[in-house]
DNA sequence: ATTTATCCATAGCGATTACATATGATAGAA
DNA sequence: TTCTATCATATGTAATCGCTATGGATAAAT
C-alpha cells in the first residue's frame, strides 16, 4: 500500500533534522517520542530511503535527508504562506475588484473613494472603467463588473442597491433660450419644449425619472434627440435643438453656452447608487461598499 | 481546536477546483462524496473562509478559493519534485560527491573513471582534489573527504579500503649513474646509494613498502632528503642527490635526465586503492565505487 | 404548478491510524 | 563492567477518515 506524503510528516522531519535528537524535536512538537520516530519511519518508507542514520547516541541526516531538507522547509513555507493569502483574500484584503462607474459620477465622490479604498486595502487590484448605467447592470448580472455606480435603477431581483448620494436635476436651456432668464424653472414650462435624453437602454433609471417629473407636470415630453454620450446631449442642447433635465455635476463640465436652471420639486433629484450581484457576498465588494459607507456617512 | 493544514486538504481542493463538482471529484479521488464534502469544510474552517459557492445546482470558487487555487497546485507538484529528488538522493543518483586523489594516480585509470561516472550520474556533482595519501586518510575521517585514491595504506578500522589498481616500482637513477646502464636492478645494490623518499607522512604506505623493499634486502636506505612533490623527488634523482624507488606511472613525467629501471622481485608493486568512510553508508559513494569496480575490472 | 432529478450536506458507523505509556535494545561514558 | 542516554518496539486508546444511508434544496421537466 502507498501512503501519501502529508505535511505532517515534513513537520516532524524538519524538527528532527533540525535537533538532529528525537527526544527534543518531540518535546519541540508537543509530542511523545515514539511516534515520532514512528512517523519518520513511515516517511522514509513513503520515500523509499533512510532519512537519518540513527544509533542511540547520534542521529544525522543521510543524502536522502540533506536533498530534503530544503524542499521541506520551503514547502512548508509556501504552505503556510497560502493559507495567509487564502485568509486575505476571505477577508477582501486581496484579490481583484472590477468597478464600473457612470461617467457623471467622476464629479462626485467617487475619487476619493478609490483613494480611500486603496490606502487600506493595497491588496486589492483596482480595475476601473467608464460605462453608461444600462450596459453596467448587465455587466453586473454577467459576472464581468463587481460593483457598479449608476443613476439609481428600478430595483432587481439579482441586484444589491444602495443609494450613496442624491443631486438635484436641473434644467438645461441654451443661453438665449426665453426660459434663461428665470433663476428656477417648473417641469410644466417645458410642455411645448422639444427635449434632448439619453436613450433608456443607457441610463434607464434618469430616464424615467424624468419621464415621471414631466407626467406629474401633465405632459408627455416631445423628445427630437437622443445622445450617446453626454459631452453630446450639452451640446445639442447649447446648439439649440431642444432643452434637457440632466444632474447638477453636469455643470462642472462648463459649457459656456448652456444655463443650468433649479426645478422648484422636491422630487427633482437623482440618486447615485451602488449595485452589485446579490447573490456571490464577495468579501472585497464587502469591504468595498464598507468604505463607500463610510465616506459618504462623513461627506454629508 | 486548530486543525493544522495537510497535503490532503490540498489535493482535494484541487479537484473539487477542477471539476466544480463534488460528486465527479470524488469520483476522480477514487472515494465517496460525503467524505469529500467534509474534508473540503475541514478545510474552509482552517482557512477561515469559505473556498466555494455552492448551491446543489453550481458549485463555484469563491475570492479565497481562487487566491489559493495556484498555491495550492504549486505546493502539490513541489512536494512530488521533493519527493523524487530524496529517492533519486537515496539512489546516489543527485547529491555531491568529494573526490581526492594522489598525484600519481591521474596518470592511470582515474579520469576514465570520473568521465563514466558523470556520464551515467549527471545529477551527482563531482568536487576533486589533488591530495597526497596521508592528509586524504586524515580527510575521510574528519568526514571532509568522501572517497579518496591513496596508495594502499595499512588498514585502518574506520575506513573501507578497496585495491582498484596494482602497478610496478621502478629504480630511479640519474642518468649517468653506474646503475643505469643495468636492465633491471635488484633493491640490495641500492644498500650504499642515498635515498630521496616521500615522507612517511605524506604518503605511508608507499614509505613502509620501500622501508620494507630494503628490509628484506637486507640494508636500512639511508635517506638523505625527503621532498613533499613528485616534481621535486625527481629532479632530486635527476641532480644526483640520490636515487630513489618510485611508481612506473612517473615515467610519464618525461624527466629526461633520469633512468627507471625494473625491480626483478614480484613484491615491488604498488597497489592503488579507494578508501572511504566504514560507517555512513552514503549511496553515492557506493554508485561511484560501483562504476569503479566496473573499469577496474574491465580494464585488467 | 407540481413533479422529478440532481447534487451537496448531515448522520451514524466501522476501520484505520495517530499518539500515548511502558518496555526493550544499544552504544557511549564513567 | 555498569550506568545512562537515546532510539525502537509493543500495546492500548482516542481521534478521524471514509463509507452507506438519508435529508434538503434547487433547477429542470412535465
Amino acid at each position: 500500500m502507498i501512503e501519501p506524503l502529508e505535511l505532517r510528516h515534513l513537520r516532524y522531519f524538519v524538527a528532527v533534522a533540525e535537533e538532529l535528537h528525537f527526544g527534543r524535536a518531540a518535546q519541540r512538537l508537543g509530542m511523545a517520542q515514539p511516534p515520532l520516530s514512528q512517523q519518520i519511519q513511515r516517511l522514509e518508507q513513503i520515500i523509499g530511503a533512510r532519512l537519518f542514520e540513527r544509533t542511540s547516541r547520534r542521529v544525522q541526516l543521510t543524502d536522502a535527508g540533506t536533498a530534503l531538507l530544503p524542499d521541506a522547509r520551503r514547502l512548508l513555507a509556501g504552505a503556510e504562506a497560502a493559507l495567509l493569502a487564502a485568509r486575505r483574500a476571505g477577508r477582501g484584503e486581496q484579490g481583484e475588484l472590477r468597478v464600473a462607474f457612470a461617467a457623471t459620477v467622476m464629479f462626485l465622490a467617487l475619487p476619493e473613494i478609490i483613494r480611500a479604498f486603496r490606502d487600506r486595502f493595497p491588496g486589492v487590484h483596482l480595475d476601473l472603467r467608464e460605462m453608461p448605467t444600462g450596459p453596467q447592470l448587465a455587466g453586473i448580472k454577467a459576472g464581468e463588473i463587481d460593483i457598479g455606480f449608476v443613476r439609481e435603477p428600478e430595483p432587481d431581483p439579482e441586484l444589491d442597491i444602495v443609494t450613496v448620494m442624491r443631486e438635484p436635476l436641473r434644467i438645461a436651456v441654451p443661453k438665449g433660450h426665453p426660459l434663461a432668464s428665470r433663476a428656477t424653472i417648473s417641469v410644466r414650462h417645458l410642455a411645448d419644449e422639444p427635449f434632448v435624453l439619453f436613450p433608456a437602454e443607457l441610463a434607464p433609471g434618469l430616464h424615467a425619472q424624468v419621464m415621471s417629473l414631466c407626467r406629474a407636470a401633465g405632459f408627455t415630453p416631445r423628445v427630437v434627440e437622443e445622445s450617446r454620450e453626454l459631452y453630446t446631449s450639452v451640446s445639442l442642447v447649447e446648439a439649440g435643438i431642444g432643452v434637457s433635465i440632466l444632474p447638477a455635476s453636469v455643470e462642472k463640465l462648463g459649457w459656456r453656452g448652456v444655463r443650468y436652471r433649479a426645478i422648484p420639486s422636491a422630487s427633482a433629484e437623482t440618486r447615485i447608487a451602488a449595485a452589485w450581484r446579490k447573490d456571490r457576498g464577495r468579501p472585497v465588494v464587502e469591504a468595498f461598499m464598507g468604505v463607500v459607507q463610510e465616506k459618504v456617512a462623513g461627506g454629508r
